[in-house]
RNA sequence: GGGCGCUUAGCUCAGCGGGAGAGCGCUGCCUUCACACGGCAGAGGUCACUGGUUCGAUCCCAGUAGCGCCCACCA
């Protein structure tokens, strides 16, 4: 037998069984009640990160246990065709043969997508198999595959129809680098140095000029207005004057405006309604025509003058020096502010007036808060709530449409004769005017449009199919606080109106995975990624995913260290060890796949099946709740420390014992066997293995129904056993007596007779057996230990150096002095029994008395010590 | 500018109204025949600070300080 365990031969072995006898399927439990979760898809050119780990790890582990509980489990799988991002790889590895998408056209492109697709489209699949996840493959979906497809044209058609899908010039997020508008949430903010620039126009009468201040000076070739504050007394005289725009010589006027602030800067404010939000609706409110000085290239339009052809940045310092050459700065100051960058490739996006597609959001938020707020549908921990309804509350219009190659083209025909547009199911051959030719939009729609129909699209919606009937709404969501905005509430949105049914009961949040040593999140760019598939390769799956589920507790990011997934390594050593050991020399084997437990155990068998009852029982009321690190820490616990350090020990002695060796082995058995049920979920691939080894074969631990263990009554003698034998090992720990004949342990009394394991751990003399055991004839040079019933000596002449064991006794008589008196103020403060439950004073009062027994006890072992 | 979270053992973090916990690290002893990737026994904490509520506060409330995150059209 090999000491070390191995888990990259076990891992490798177990998928394909598992995956080949259907067991990810919810079939395996017919007639259970339906259970499911949808994996949150990741890009389908994607790999595996820390992320998807951590997120796969709880999932599978949640699944993994409602399988096990007979539930028809379902963890549907699938990936997401990620718009920009896919088309983004692939026009990086068009531009190492030196091509553009425009050079081989949409067609061609769109092809080498799918081709792209084709070869890289499985690595997360695999990889996800290298993880163990439970997924049901049969079901595995895409969002661009043909059903998925044919229902996002549906929900276009009918947000259409329903007046919520719409076209129109707005300003909008735009990446000059990924040529495509952007949704809010797709610009990220970030801080920028800055500096505002105070620019004078003098007005048209000649009567002085008016200051304005601008982060962007280069926007001020667009400028229709100044706007200020109708009620700001400064400027009473300016409104309804005209100023001349500098370098353009154009006459502009000056508004009264709201939405100015008197605070900021001069309280008058340049108004460019083709490049900012705010000036765009200021234009509106007061006629003004916006004029596009900046394209999609993010260069200065012919309309921009002398700076025309120019890069936006350059233009800022082309403009700043001109404007300085005629006198018209009056300032330029520091002016840290927020930027906003593309999320995808981080180029700063320019706000444009462009002409796009909007979905009409206000009438979906109402019920997707509502699922929330009346509990039909909770978030886990319950404060994201807060989060997702201020976000909910202040919504804008989603622009959906994408100028891109890669997605769902959007179902919109124009008539070039006489401009009506057609959304449909079917594609249209002619327009109702009869003339006119029809021509298709050439945008693609936001990635997150299809994503937000996932729960429902991937059971078959729009068909009113088996699946969709069984397993919609789904039961739980699993996701990272990162995408709540992105996806998780759109979800909700599109899940209420296009099902009546919010899509998921629960949805449990976890944190980022971050790095301990920055303390930041993992990510490529930050360049402290660990990769999970290296740390498989190095420790096994299951030491990722079990330092994974240790380390997440609910809602917090999830600090993580190699040396974690080490410790999870080297607990799976343990489990491995010792289970063998049960098997191949406690002739533990042939144990019963469920029930079993033994009805006449020994004290120390009832010991740890009435612990291993309370563990179950505990875990499971954390594992409802979500708690999953909590339960597996103390499954980690209850089994190292308790079940292999001290019942496995004694099981070594007590199978030496005819009359106890029967109960014992079966006890062992079902013990191992429960904690390789419970751990089954957090780490699947070593409790296959060693299930297999000690069950009758046939039946799979992936499917084997979960522990239900009888309660036990655990024998008080027991415990104190534990403590007697913990005090006798600490004497001999501190006083460096190395084998356990150089002491000799006299028991006197025991309520029971003791088995031969304490008194082999007592280093108890044979002859002195508990029923006729003297006492000493001196006690002094004793030590004496009593628990519970149990009294024992040790003695001490010659062995020890009695003046080292006295100061020691003397802390702990301190100790517990102070306990007494701690507990004793308590219990004399009328206002404490008056009012404190009647539970908690009883309590203290049998604290008190142990604590003043022991105190007892100390001091007489002071005095024995002569 | 709003909102949220965090501050507990050397490190990373649990706990959250009634006796301060885990992992790793550290100290001592043990190569004992499942495992030295192990065993046994230990050391180590005024639970950030200040008030309040309570019979009782690491836990609840208010405030202070430090750190982190999210949102935001003050140009």
């Amino acid at each position: 037998m090999n000491p070390t365990y191995q888990p990259a031969e076990v891992e490798s072995r177990w998928y394909p069984v598992w995956e080949e006898s259907g067991s990810f399927r919810p079939e395996v439990n017919p007639d259970g009640e339906p259970y499911s979760i949808v994996i949150p898809p990741p890009n389908v050119t994607g790999v595996l990160h820390m992320g998807h780990a951590l997120d796969h790890a709880i999932q599978d582990a949640i699944i993994r246990r409602k399988r096990m509980q007979g539930y028809a489990a379902l963890w549907l799988p699938g990936t997401d065709h990620a718009g920009i991002a896919t088309q983004n790889v692939v026009e990086r590895e068009l531009r190492k043969e030196g091509l553009s998408r425009q050079d081989i056209g949409r067609e061609a492109f769109i092809e080498k997508v799918w081709a792209w697709k084709a070869v890289s489209g499985d690595t997360i699949a695999s990889q996800m198999r290298k993880l163990g996840d439970s997924t049901d493959w049969t079901r595995e979906r895409f969002t661009f595959d043909d059903g998925l497809s044919a229902a996002v044209r549906k929900v276009f058609v009918t947000l259409y129809d329903e007046g919520l899908i719409y076209r129109a010039n707005r300003i909008i997020n735009w990446c000059p680098r990924c040529h495509t508008a952007l949704s809010e949430i797709e610009v990220e903010h970030e801080n920028d140095p800055g500096e505002l620039t105070y620019i004078k126009y003098p007005f048209v009468d000649g009567s002085g000029f008016i200051t304005v201040a601008t982060t962007r000076p280069e926007t001020m070739l667009g400028d229709t207005a100044i706007a200020v504050h109708p009620d700001d007394e400064r400027y009473q005289d300016a409104i309804g004057k005209s100023v001349i725009l500098p370098l353009m010589e154009r006459e502009i006027p000056v508004v009264g405006d709201e939405g100015v602030e008197h605070e900021f800067g001069t309280g008058a404010v340049k108004v460019t309604p083709a490049h900012d939000l705010l000036d765009f609706e200021i234009g509106r409110r007061h006629d003004l025509d916006p004029i596009v000085v900046i394209d999609t290239e993010a260069r200065i339009t012919v309309d921009g003058g002398e700076f025309a052809g120019m890069d936006r940045f350059e233009a800022r310092e082309a403009v700043r020096s001109r404007l300085r050459e005629i006198d018209a700065i009056e300032a330029i100051e520091e002016h840290p502010h927020s930027v906003g960058h593309c999320s995808r490739c981080h180029t700063v996006v320019e706000p444009l007036l462009s002409l796009q597609w909007f979905v009409e959001v206000q009438p979906l938020v109402g019920p997707a808060i509502d699922a929330i707020r009346s509990g039909r549908t909770r978030f886990i921990p319950k404060r994201w709530e807060k989060n997702y309804f201020h976000w909910m509350e202040n919504l804008q219009d989603w622009c959906v449409s994408r100028q891109l190659w890669w997605g769902h083209r959007i179902p919109a025909w124009y008539c070039d004769a006489c401009g009506e547009t057609i959304v449909s199911m079917e594609d249209p051959t002619e327009c109702s005017c009869g003339e006119g030719e029809l021509r298709r939009d050439e945008d693609v729609l936001d990635t997150w449009f299809s994503s937000a129909l996932w729960p429902f699209t991937t059971l078959g919606w729009p068909n009113e199919t088996a699946d969709l009937a069984k397993f919609y709404p789904t039961s739980t969501l699993v996701t990272g606080f990162d995408i709540i905005f992105f996806w998780v509430a759109r979800m909700m949105k599109m899940g209420l109106h296009f099902t009546d049914d919010a899509p998921f009961t629960d949805i449990v949040i976890h944190g980022m995975v971050r790095d301990t040593a920055t303390g930041r999140k993992m990510s490529k760019s930050a360049g402290n990624a660990l990769d999970p598939l290296e740390l498989i390769d190095e420790y096994g799956a299951d030491s990722v995913r079990l330092a994974l589920i240790q380390a997440a507790a609910p809602g917090h990011d999830v600090p993580l260290q190699t040396e974690w997934v080490d410790a999870a390594r080297r607990f799976g050593n343990k489990l491995w060890n010792a289970t063998r050991f049960a098997v191949e020399f406690m002739d533990v084997s042939r144990v019963p796949v469920d029930g079993g437990y033994p009805e006449n155990p020994g004290p120390e068998d009832a010991w740890i099946l009435s612990r291993l009852g309370e563990v179950a029982a505990e875990m499971d009321r954390l594992l409802d709740d979500y708690r999953l690190a909590d339960a597996y820490s103390l499954l980690y616990n209850f089994a190292w420390s308790e079940v292999f350090d001290w019942y496995l020990e004694m099981a070594k002695t007590i199978a030496r014992d005819d009359d106890r060796v029967d109960t014992m082995r079966e006890t062992l058995g079902i013990v191992v066997r429960d904690v390789l049920k419970l751990f089954h979920p957090a780490i699947p691939f070593v409790t296959e293995e060693l299930w297999s080894h000690m069950t009758d074969g046939g039946e799979l631990l992936v499917s084997a129904p979960w522990p239900k263990v009888p309660a036990y009554e655990s024998p008080a003698n027991v415990d104190s056993l534990v403590d007697l034998v913990t005090e006798v090992r600490r004497f001999r720990s501190q006083h460096q007596i190395a084998r356990k004949t150089d002491i000799a342990v006299t028991i006197v009394s025991s309520n029971d007779p003791l088995p031969v394991w304490w008194l082999d751990q007592l280093g108890a003399l044979a002859n002195c057996s508990p029923a006729n055991g003297q006492r000493p004839d001196s006690t002094a040079g004793h030590t004496r230990l009593s628990s519970c019933g149990v009294e024992a000596y040790i003695a001490l002449v010659g062995l020890i150096d009695v003046e080292a064991e006295r100061p020691r006794i003397e802390k702990v008589i301190a100790d517990l002095e102070a306990a007494i008196d701690r507990s004793r103020a308590k219990l004399d403060n009328p206002n404490f029994k008056g009012r404190a439950p009647a539970e908690v004073v009883s309590q203290e009062e049998q604290r008190l008395g142990e604590v003043e027994a022991e105190l007892v006890k100390q001091q007489r072992q002071l005095q024995e010590l002569g």
